[in-house]
DNA sequence: GATGAATGAGTCTTCATTCAT
DNA sequence: CATGAATGAAGACTCATTCAT
């Protein structure tokens, strides 16, 4: 069904693919029209159900489409050779914060995927969903060098600390440029401030030099 | 224009409440049906909109009197005079499960609302959203007992590595529970693994006794 | 369901009523177009799925309420006292033909749903058809005065050759009008040409005097 | 038009006319998808109105075409000289039977086009239908032996009434059949129930030996 | 206050037909 | 010959909102 899709001008594709990103990312499946899709993307509304056969199958093509392009943009550019995973988790923080500046309209589809509560697409995107972030999540861990932590500390469950910390720093700052929104807050600051936090955890978690 | 709603009937306006709440909680906002809402509500179409202007201004009438109802009956329980912070997370995410478990269709929509992603809503949601979280939130830290720190530690920033954990961790557990969707899942042995990061903290950042 | 459209205006009802009928005699079930119906009816789209849940539903009442309409005048009209068969047959013929020159689209209806093949409406229609339909003939043969037949013949077989065959007249007649179609052939002809064929039938299967 | 067609691959012919068969057979005339037609016969969809500009001329393609077929089909194995009426009649009837065996599709459609509703169509069908109709009915009665009929009997509307019985007998038992829908019911029993209506149709209208 | 009939723009989806390749 | 991408009108149905009663 979606080789159809997948054989026609690249132009052309890229134009329906950004238009429906659009629609979904700021109204939710649901609530998208596809009659906004065919109108943005300037085709016929028998053209788009010609390449997807409903609404559904469009907005999981989307979504593994956009997964993968993220996922696979992500690791091309995650530097996993770098053992130390505070320094492997200030790359990656950089990292996301290069994608969502370079494609924010994904990164905004992305999350409300994640958050759909519609019953049509829920099931089904859950499952993709997980397996990927799962295999994604599971690479980030790899090959970390266990020998900088403390001597009889709990190291899965420091790791688990390191990361939500980060996390929740990092939504800190991203709740904080949403309420500002001026499209660009200072990421200079925000990456100091951050380096506060990773130097307070190796304070805590690594042994005294 | 809601001061027609507030002086009806107090068990029809619960009747219209709760009807009202498990719609949206069910469906969000525009895939909610004012149709069922009336149905299930047992009144006509045309006083929900005698009471209510609109959907938007249902919606917005509810979040409010919701996050109300939430905050008050939350900080009516919470011990505010246990200064020690772990012991006042603990509490708290105790607190939070005891809610949750009471009203979960509340919670539902709550945590629906927050996530709403149509237009409609979606800004006027975030303005009061954080009005009642920052009021909120910032009590939760109020009169910690900052002397079991150890010396020359960052305290405000430690608060936020902690309840960032917590926060993780509870994240955690509450993804595990929705994929097993058992109803209850065990809160003993999720309690248990909480304490063993609440003394890993305690260790990181607490005086050595 | 149907209390609705049973509660409004007869005057409306009626405009619908004829409307879809007519829609529905002319194109069929699946053909047929609610489109069409409302504007002919002078209603909104929106009303017409207010009084009926969809399509089909309005199709089933049309059914019902026609089918009971034509078998309430039919019944109102026959006369059962009358025991001779062939006169009761030909009462019979002409009540058919005065009913459906009084009411021709509603003839055409009916025989276009007796025919239906679209699936959704088909098993239904079926059902509700042979109950009436068998309700209705068992009745017309009712109290037929059986002395009248030669001795030693199968009454019940010969009956069945009586109304074959004074369907078979009727179809050829009605096939007759259909090709012509001058609104009204010469039945006082055709009567004349029935009773040919009743006196060759009595003649055949009665006693001989 | 059709001479495009008529100059192909005979293998791909039949392809296609089988794929439209089934189609319009199941679904009837306005609700057959020519998308499925294509599809189950394995060509694209330009070719198909390469050959037949429309719809509507590949369905009265179809009609004619399969009205050919059987018609010569049953006059090829229909022995017409067999004299006696109630003889041709029964083989006639047997010969039906074994046609409707053999092409269930086919008659399938027939059956459908001849209640076909659809204005586009409905017009059209039945000039050919007539014509093909009546010159094969006439030769179902030409030579028939008039000699066994009783003397002084109105031989052409006998002949109606000994040919709408069997008709009227005919479709009871199609209805029975079609009531019970397992495949095959019994054709002995049928038939021994016809040769009891003819019986009684020597005895009213034969001389009497 | 309370009802529910009425509206009509909007929803997704289908389909015969055309035409550039 | 043959393809299948492209069209756009039409299909059934939904829904928040209004208003006469």
């Amino acid at each position: 069904m979606t080789s159809k899709f997948s054989s026609i001008n690249p132009e052309k594709q890229e134009r329906i693919l950004n238009a429906a990103l659009k629609e979904f990312a700021l109204k939710g499946y649901e609530n998208a029209s596809t009659n906004e899709i065919v109108k943005s993307a300037g085709i016929s509304k028998g053209l788009l159900f010609h390449y997807f056969k409903n609404k559904k199958e469009l907005y999981l093509f989307l979504y593994n489409h956009f997964a993968d392009v993220m996922v696979k943009e992500f690791f091309n550019e995650l530097d996993l050779s770098e053992r130390d995973i505070f320094e492997r988790m200030k790359t990656l923080m950089i990292l996301k914060n290069k994608l969502m500046a370079k494609h924010p309209e994904v990164f905004d589809f992305m999350v409300a995927a994640s958050m759909e509560t519609a019953e049509e697409v829920k099931g089904i995107l859950n499952n993709t969903n997980t397996e990927l972030i799962q295999a994604s999540y599971s690479r980030l861990f790899e090959n970390i060098d266990m020998t900088m932590f403390r001597d009889g500390i709990d190291i899965q469950r420091t790791i688990n600390i390191i990361m939500w910390t980060l996390q929740g720093f990092s939504n800190q700052e991203l709740e904080k440029a949403k309420k500002l929104n001026t499209g660009h807050h200072d990421f200079d600051e925000a990456f100091k401030e951050a380096e506060v936090y990773i130097d307070m955890m190796k304070k805590a978690f690594y042994k005294s030099l």
